[in-house]
RNA sequence: GCGCCGGUGCCCGAGCGGACCAAGGGAACGGCCUGCAAAGCCGUAAAGCCGCGGGUUCAAAUCCCGCCCGGCGCUCCA
């Protein structure tokens, strides 16, 4: 049985599907108006391996992550630029969904777009005025907070104690009825995108979006909403405002992922220590991958790490995994000709034991490594269960996204003159001639690359 | 200020009442293997009172209280 922390009921229960073998998932995905930054590359990579792990254990998985691409940054980067605000979104979208796919992390099912749905959203807020709960002031159209019963719920916070540090950040806005209410509709400003509404031109307040489309795709009661542990308040508890607000059943379990530090403290732009996934990927061609191991070593719920140490010993980390996998890919039965039936069952069933529990991955990691390090042990005395422990090792990486590969020699190989040095080494040695083969060797080490002499011939990889 | 989450070895990070495993990764050191290496295996950590101080318990890193430190949130804004 799969278990994860439900925010609203604040403990780990049991996950129960509205439908048997199904999993309706809805992750908030980013407002695209800049770089992606290691947040964005957290948050993804959270709900990409949930979504792997429940599909490793069968079932169905529907997973929807929305494109937030109108709004007040939008807004003003294309201001700033001199360009519309169309432009700046699909530019940063594109950015976006480049970044993910390097990350490894699978295209959801659905990808909606706000500007997408203004439809159903003005048709969301409109019932929502028609169940009483929403008023309109000059700048737009507001829910009424006090009207919508467990409305902080989610935060688990008393709602006057809500209210008594609402605005300690911005300026309360004069003409709502509660400092506490929020905008569902915002009326149009001079120059700004703007769509025609019961209400006058204007455009979707945010938490809106999110309702409409996960209920529009997923339907009501779906079973998980994801976020960032930034968006439990405002934006999900919004969210959810305005579902029970019309009477609708929304999530059935919330999930939520802890932000990251960068050099022990925040990252924020102002101290400088604001990281992109691009940057962060230019400076390795390995660290998609380690990022993600990085990710899965912490969990979920935790605030994490990140520096260039950790970046480094992930990177160290998942060359042990692609050093097996190339240890084993001699083998009668290399890994990948092996399924999910035939691997190491103990392995198998600590693995999933560990991700049951709240997607415990730092201990399916540990398993991960457990189970490597005993592969390499039958190896080296050539036991027969060498296949099949290196076979899981591959597997239970795969289950959770991670991608070992036995043939990673620098995937620019094709470096003619590098396998010219490593065969000139290799027929030195084979006559014995050892002072030209370390030569050889130091040359290539040179270059950053690391020659391994197995059985089966010299094999090279980049350091 | 209020709320929530954290503080475990050189670094990261599991564990959250009890068999002495305080997992796993990285780094370091020793041994085996190797022509020497790399990879791998085995082993080690003369300082881990598991932030500090109390308490509960036969038993606490694990529960309770206080304090210190860090992080996040505190409306139309990741």
């Amino acid at each position: 049985m799969i278990s994860l922390y439900d925010t609203l009921t604040g403990e780990v229960r049991p996950l129960t599907l509205r439908e048997e073998g199904r999993v309706a998932l809805y992750a908030c995905g980013p407002t695209v108006y800049d770089h992606p930054h290691l947040g964005h590359a957290r948050s993804a990579l959270t709900y990409d391996v949930l979504r792997r792990y429940l599909e490793w254990r069968g079932l169905d998985v529907r997973h929807v992550a929305n494109i937030t691409d109108i709004d007040d940054n939008i807004i003003n980067r294309a201001r700033d630029e001199g360009s519309t605000e169309s432009e700046v979104a699909v530019e940063w979208e594109a950015v976006y969904i480049d970044a993910m796919a390097a990350l490894n992390v699978l295209d959801p099912h659905d990808r909606p777009r706000a500007t997408e749905w203004v439809t159903e959203m003005v048709d969301f807020v409109a019932r929502i005025m028609d169940a009483g709960v929403a008023y309109t002031t000059p700048t737009g159209v507001y829910l009424r907070v006090r009207d919508v019963p467990g409305y902080s719920d989610l935060v688990h916070r008393d709602l006057d104690d809500l209210r008594a540090s609402a605005g300690a950040r911005v300026e309360v806005d004069e003409a709502k009825e509660d400092p506490l209410d929020f905008a569902l509709w915002k009326a149009a400003k001079p120059d700004e995108p703007s769509w025609p509404s019961p209400w006058g031109p204007g455009r979707p307040g945010w938490h809106i979006e999110c309702v409409a489309m996960s209920l529009g795709i997923l339907g009501d009661d779906f079973d998980i909403h994801g976020g960032g542990n930034d968006l439990v308040f405002p934006h999900h508890t919004n969210e959810r405002a305005e579902a029970l607000a019309v009477g609708r059943s929304f999530a059935r379990h919330w999930v939520h992922n802890a932000m990251l530090n960068i050099e022990g403290t925040k990252m924020s732009k102002s101290l400088g220590n604001y990281r992109t996934v691009v940057e962060m990927l230019d400076e390795h061609p390995d660290n998609g991958r380690a990022f993600r191991l990085l990710v899965l070593q912490t969990h979920y719920r935790k605030t994490m790490e990140v520096n260039a140490d950790l970046m480094a010993s992930a990177r160290a980390a998942c060359q042990r995994l692609d050093a097996l996998a190339r240890r084993a890919s001699v083998l009668n039965r290399p890994p990948e000709s092996l399924g999910p039936r035939d691997l190491d069952e103990s392995a198998v069933d600590a693995f999933n034991t560990a991700m049951d529990d709240d997607l415990g991955t730092p201990q399916a990691v540990a398993v991960i490594f457990e189970t490597l390090r005993r592969a390499n042990a039958a190896l080296d005395r050539g036991a027969d269960d060498a296949e099949v422990l290196a076979a899981t090792v591959t597997n239970l990486a795969g289950a959770l996204g991670v991608a070992v590969d036995a043939a990673r020699r620098g995937a620019d190989a094709g470096d003619a003159a590098i396998d010219d040095m490593v065969a000139r080494r290799q027929a030195a040695r084979e006559a014995r001639d050892w002072a030209t083969a370390d030569a050889l060797r130091d040359e290539l080490s040179a270059l950053g690359v690391v020659v391994e002499d197995t059985p089966a011939g010299p094999i090279w990889r980049r350091a």
